[in-house]
DNA sequence: TCTGGGGTCCTAGGACCC
DNA sequence: TCTGGGGTCCTAGGACCC
């Protein structure tokens, strides 16, 4: 690492998000046990872990390890609520703000010492900020990398606040087990395990070849740089969307569906999807059903367009022809669930706008506007061109 | 005790082209 | 006709994340 680093990086993660809004909404839930979702635990209150309950596991488990948890049911638009209000926070703490998902994000402080105090003074007025705008708890972790600022929250949580010094980032990573690694789940952490390695320091002290051999080439690669603490990634808004997609379970009681059955499901999903895709401003070219069996198997079938569209009854059209050819594996393992994904996104362009800059330093702001004017969505690439530097922008429909 | 809905990225084989 | 190398695209599966 650089000596001159900084730990500029927060990682702003909401405790137990969907419950801490239904505890923030009804008292009586409050410093009770609290389980959001029926059939699977979507969220659960820290006073519901304390019994083991998490996030994923069925109900059914949850309830017999904490009989006494309230069960409500998931309010969607109410958390899509919440987390704009705590991201209109984040970006009047911040002039990077990196969404990572409905209830955490990257911000960052570099530069702002000056105006806002330390990184320290910003990540604590955040989380005041957010408790008296929002009403809820959140997690703060600063660092000089993204992924070592994620760590530290998740160390943090609920309701702290964590900085590594900078030059302390071994010191604090290699003790921790190696699930702490973004991207080892049970299968990595397993064959992991099996050759003896359970803590971040002992994959450091591993070759990135020998990582490689055990968990694949990219998977080594990345965690070897991660154990290191080398993750140089900068915080960046607007990321472009690769795929979106919507299924719909169909429950195990009843595995057994006629053709004309599933395709009903699939016009709804279609119409669904492609209204979203529409929306967006986007146009696609590949369609993928995901199908899953009744012995929880899986399975995938796709179609690339020699040309893309957003147009419904296209993208019907191709979805039937996928699910006509998979009705013979359907029919034979029975189908829990149906989905669709449209991916090979690209936008749909409306003109193209052409910019001369001065280029390092006004890159940044010029990104921003454009983004500001019409949306995150819209930069599908920046180019600086030699010595008369200039940005073409294809641009959406106004 | 079989579980939701939304995503990302990687791998590997085959087709096809030069 | 056989053998070789390199690259891209498509399809399918799988691991992982929130």
């Amino acid at each position: 690492m650089f000596a001159s680093a900084k730990a500029t990086i927060l990682h702003a993660d909401l405790d137990a998000f969907f419950a801490s809004v239904e505890q923030r909404d009804d008292r009586r839930l409050r410093g009770r046990p609290v389980i959001v979702g029926g059939g699977v635990v979507l969220a659960a209150s820290y006073e519901a872990k304390a019994y083991g309950v998490k996030t994923a596991m069925s109900g059914a488990r949850a309830r017999r390890l904490c009989p006494d948890a309230i069960v409500v049911a998931p309010r969607m638009s109410a958390y899509s609520e919440a987390s704009k209000a705590v991201y209109r926070v984040f970006e009047d703490t911040a002039p990077f703000v990196e969404g990572l998902s409905i209830d955490e994000a990257f911000l960052d402080v570099r530069g702002m010492r000056r105006i806002a105090g330390s990184p320290r003074d910003i990540a604590v007025r955040l989380r005041t900020e957010v408790r008296r705008r929002v009403g809820l708890p959140i997690t703060v972790g600063i660092a000089t990398t993204k992924f070592l600022a994620k760590v530290a929250s998740a160390v943090a949580k609920p309701n702290g606040l964590l900085l590594v010094p900078p030059g302390t980032e071994l010191a604090f990573l290699h003790p921790l087990p190696v699930e702490r690694l973004w991207g080892v789940g049970p299968v990595t952490a397993s064959k992991l395990r099996d050759r003896g390695i359970t803590t971040v320091g002992q994959v450091a002290d591993l070759s990135e070849e020998l990582l490689a051999t055990m968990i694949g080439r990219a998977a080594g690669r990345h965690l070897h740089a991660l154990a290191h603490n080398r993750d140089p990634r900068r915080v960046t808004r607007g990321v472009r969307r690769r795929s979106m997609g919507t299924q719909r379970a169909l429950g195990f009681r009843r595995p057994n569906r006629t053709f004309a059955e599933l395709e009903e499901t699939l016009i709804a999903l279609v119409d669904r999807i492609a209204r979203r895709l529409r929306a967006a401003g986007r146009l696609c070219r590949t369609i993928t059903l995901r199908f899953r069996f009744a012995d929880s198997s899986r399975a995938t079938r796709s179609q690339t367009l020699p040309a893309k569209t957003a147009d419904t009854r296209t993208i019907l059209a191709t979805a039937r022809g996928l699910l006509t050819a998979a009705m013979p594996m359907i029919e034979r393992d029975g189908i829990t669930l149906l989905g669709i994904t449209l991916g090979n996104l690209e936008n749909e362009f409306a003109g193209q706008l052409e910019l001369q800059l001065n280029p390092q330093r006004a890159l940044d702001s010029v990104l921003d506007a454009v983004r500001d004017r019409y949306g995150s969505d819209s930069i599908t690439r920046a180019v600086l061109l030699g010595r008369d530097p200039g940005l073409s922008i294809p641009l959406l429909p106004d």
